[in-house]
DNA sequence: GTGTAATTGAGAACACATCGCAATAGCAAT
DNA sequence: ATTGCTATTGCGATGTGTTCTCAATTACAC
């Protein structure tokens, strides 16, 4: 896992693409990093170590170093939801920014572009230049906001 | 470590007040609590429970158990800063949310009011209410931003 | 095919956090 | 002060997430 993303993220459309990459960075295609490869291709959601070495019968070690070396080449990121494991995902189709509600786990992703008014915002007041990929904007999603304030209201 | 921070935060001035509150929940004031709590009003930033028992000279069990109580009842919190342990605080003084660089470590305390802007327009745009607590916007400190946009014009 | 270096499996080690349990020590009541 | 109840402690074991070591294997270039 690398500590702070900072890797240019690269783009690919497929694994065929991907792969093509690779070659390009000397990698070679082993069947563990293929099957890492497909995993993170097939998946909509951002997946754990844990979850890639099951659904793979690779070994986690394995699991977690070719995570590390498709991160270190741009190829994959990870996003931290909460307490618990690092989640995976591949860049190549395009970059996402994540809000993650902490009461009920939901995780919306978002478009860098959608944000950029929240991050203009936070640049004027603070200077700081936001990022929701490693970490992302946490809180309550909608449903549990509402209910906490319903909660509140009762309560009071 | 409480998962999920939802737990009231309780007001109070210095420690002989904090010290009423704990008597008012029938939680003892042992030497062990005590140094935690000395600790981290002390505390100009965050702490580990590493840190708070090598200060102290307690069992790092302690220590840990003695944040859980805190945190359960309302006396401290903990951030998370990037990779690494989490970081304990008292919020009796008032709470603070966080903005991290994700490059140098640095981190700014903001009163909630602050970024309440910010939070407005997150909420009107996604109905996310965001809470920067718990896990701090991370991103880029001014200094950090500012090197890394002149990196990236040299490159160019 | 062969050589070379990247990669793998398997297990140990590490970092952070929690648990179990017998011994200890706060605090209330006397 | 003494006693009794029970919260809390020390200390070791355990759990979870991640990285390291190293000999054996395997991808890929030639």
């Amino acid at each position: 896992m690398t500590e702070s993303p900072d890797v240019e993220p690269l783009a690919f459309a497929d694994l065929a693409d991907a792969v093509r990459q690779l070659r390009k960075r000397e990698l070679r295609l082993t069947t563990a990093r293929r099957l890492v490869l497909e995993a993170l291709f097939a998946a909509e959601v951002p997946l754990s170590a844990e979850e890639l070495a099951e659904h793979s019968g690779l070994e986690l070690t394995s699991v977690y170093r070719n995570l590390e070396t498709l991160e270190r080449h741009g190829f994959a990121r990870h996003v931290h939801l909460g307490h618990g494991p690092g989640r995976y995902l591949l860049v190549g189709r395009g970059e996402r920014e994540y809000l993650y509600c902490e009461r009920c786990g939901q995780l919306r992703a978002l478009e860098p572009a959608e944000l950029e008014p929240v991050r203009d915002q936070i640049r004027k007041r603070f200077g700081y230049e936001a990022r929701f990929t490693h970490f992302p904007l946490a809180g309550r999603c909608p449903a549990c906001a509402q209910a906490a304030s319903r909660a509140a209201a009762t309560a009071a």
